[in-house]
Formats: C-alpha cells, sequence, structure tokens
DNA sequence: CCCGCAACTGCAAACCATTTGCAGCTCGGC
DNA sequence: GCCGAGCTGCAAATGGTTTGCAGTTGCGGG
C-alpha cells in the first residue's frame, strides 16, 4: 500500500490541531489512526484500522475509543454496508460527510456516489410525518466487473 | 397487541404452502413465526419474533434458522435500522419487497416510506460503474414528533 | 396406520464485533 | 520537573448471531 494521502487529504497538523481545540490529547495511537485515515480512499473498518498501526502503538479497544471520539467530534463518518462490521472515513474540516456507496456484494469492493436526490424527498418525508432534523443513509450494492460470471 | 393480520397479510396456506412447494416442512416453530409475521406491520427482530412465540414452541436459534430458511426463498426482506439489530417484514408471494422506513433515532417508532425515486439514479450508476443487479437500501432517521423537544 | 429417515429442533457452546472495568502511563498546563 | 485528568493496554463482559450434535418429527411410501 502506497504511503500518499489522497490530495485532498487534510494535513496530519490539522488534524491534531482539530483535536487540541476540543481539549482532547494527541497522543501517538490517535496520531497513528489519523495518519492511516488520511491515506485511505474508501472507509476502513477498526479491525483495519488496528492492523495498519505500527507495531507496539495501539490496542484495538483503544481504537474503538479513538474512533467513537473522532465521531463524536464529527471528524470521521460512519458507514454500515450490510455486514456487520462498521467502516470510517475521515472527514474534511466542515464537510458534512454526504456520500453514498456503490458495494460489490462479492468482494466488497466500494466505489464512491457523489450523486444525491434525496434532499427534496427528505424534506417532504419529514413534513408528512412530523420528524425533525430528518437525515438519510443510502447504499447501493451489486455485482462488480470482476466478479460478473464468476459467483460463488 | 392485537391478533387479527393487516388486511393485506397472506393467509397462513399460502405461507405454509409456499415452504412445500419448495420441499421445505411445516414444523410448528415455523407456522408460529409465519402467524407472528403476518400480524406486524413493522419489521420485527428476531428475538422479538422468538418473545413472541407461544411458550415451548421454539428456540432462539431455531428462530434465526427458519428466518434464514425465509429470507433465502424471498419470503422476509431484511433491514438494517443501524442500531446492529437486524429485522424482517413478510414479503407478499411475487413482492419484491421495496421498501424504506423512517426511523425515529431515540425511541425506534418506525414509519413506512412508499416513495422510491432511485430507480433512474440506480441504472445510471450500474451502467457508469459496470456493476451489475444494483439494487439499494435508503433509509431515513430522524426525531419522531413525540421525542421531540424531550431529549435524553 | 405405521416406518424410515432426512429435515428439523433444542440446548449449549462457539464466534465476532463491540464495550467496559481497572490499574498504570502520559500529555500538557503549571 | 510535577501533577492530575485523560488515555492506554489488557482482560473480561456483552449482545447479536452461528454452529455442533444428539434427539425429535414431518411426511412420503408401504
Amino acid at each position: 500500500m502506497s504511503m500518499s494521502a489522497p490530495a485532498h487529504a487534510p494535513p496530519l497538523e490539522e488534524l491534531t490541531h482539530r483535536l487540541r481545540r476540543r481539549e482532547r490529547r494527541v497522543t501517538a495511537p490517535r496520531q497513528a489512526i489519523l495518519e492511516f485515515l488520511r491515506r485511505q480512499t474508501h472507509p476502513a473498518s477498526r479491525k483495519e484500522i488496528f492492523s495498519a498501526l505500527p507495531r507496539g502503538v495501539g490496542d484495538l479497544a483503544t481504537v474503538y475509543r479513538s474512533v467513537q471520539l473522532l465521531e463524536s467530534m464529527g471528524m470521521v463518518q460512519r458507514f454500515d454496508f450490510g455486514d456487520g462490521v462498521a467502516r470510517y472515513r475521515l472527514l474534511a474540516e466542515g464537510e458534512d460527510g454526504h456520500r453514498h456507496h456503490l458495494i460489490c456484494r462479492q468482494c466488497r469492493t466500494v466505489v464512491e456516489v457523489r450523486e444525491c436526490f434525496a434532499a427534496d424527498l427528505e424534506r417532504q418525508i419529514a413534513r408528512r410525518n412530523g420528524y425533525r432534523a430528518v437525515s438519510h443513509r443510502l447504499e447501493f450494492f451489486g455485482l462488480c466487473p470482476q466478479c460478473q460470471g464468476a459467483e460463488p
């Protein structure tokens, strides 16, 4: 795996700064987690994050706690791809994290989908049912080109 | 809770017939599960199904196996509301089960949402990425009228 | 109506993702 | 450099789901 981060990835200092601003400590495990996340182009599971940590840095429980902190701070976004494993992706500052995915049912390859059209409908549905603060979760599932014609 | 089933619920005989047609046995636990499911208007968890079974009929493991069978036969549809608990709803014969939900983030009240607009987009996304057999999962989350103004 | 047996059930143990209790370590303000 | 709250590491608990296995039962054939 390449060490370089995607062009749009926030610098590590900006990330740690966000922690400090909220009076959270910048520890070795947290830095390693953030460093790993900023190199990813797809959401990663907490086990994947843990396995990618430098030897001796971090524990699975610490990864769980750190990711939870990051989520509560709005620094990462959680995704459920329906396989019982939560995945997370780093969010740029101020980014609302609205994004969907196309997931291969067989090999779990993930493609980002930028479109979202549910905003109107969301408002409509909220009003009709008297709900407030309505958001939505939308994921697509299919067979990727590689897996077509080669089913299990 | 009322014993009567929603008007659209398939008769129990039709359901058991679908089992027999596929050489599956019609056992007491399976009948009880189907009877329970046909009375529901919202997706139910397997634990809920189990608790609703008559005393002495069925075991939690049996519920899990039966529901899995029903799902593989396309007789029930699975939903993930993001709380780590799978929920299931009976499907009428031939029904594709396409339906979405509006779930209260706090009390987990569920409202069915019939609209779906994603069909075009689904096709578009499939074509653009070379995926086949694309489906989607869409759920809405919000605060229901009762829970507004009374947050935890 | 009874037989045979594969399908199915009940129970307990295993699994896996996630959470938690706790004692010791460390970041960062003083 | 010192101190204390915030963190970490480890291990054990939790909760949903799955599985192994021995005993039971639905149901087609006799």
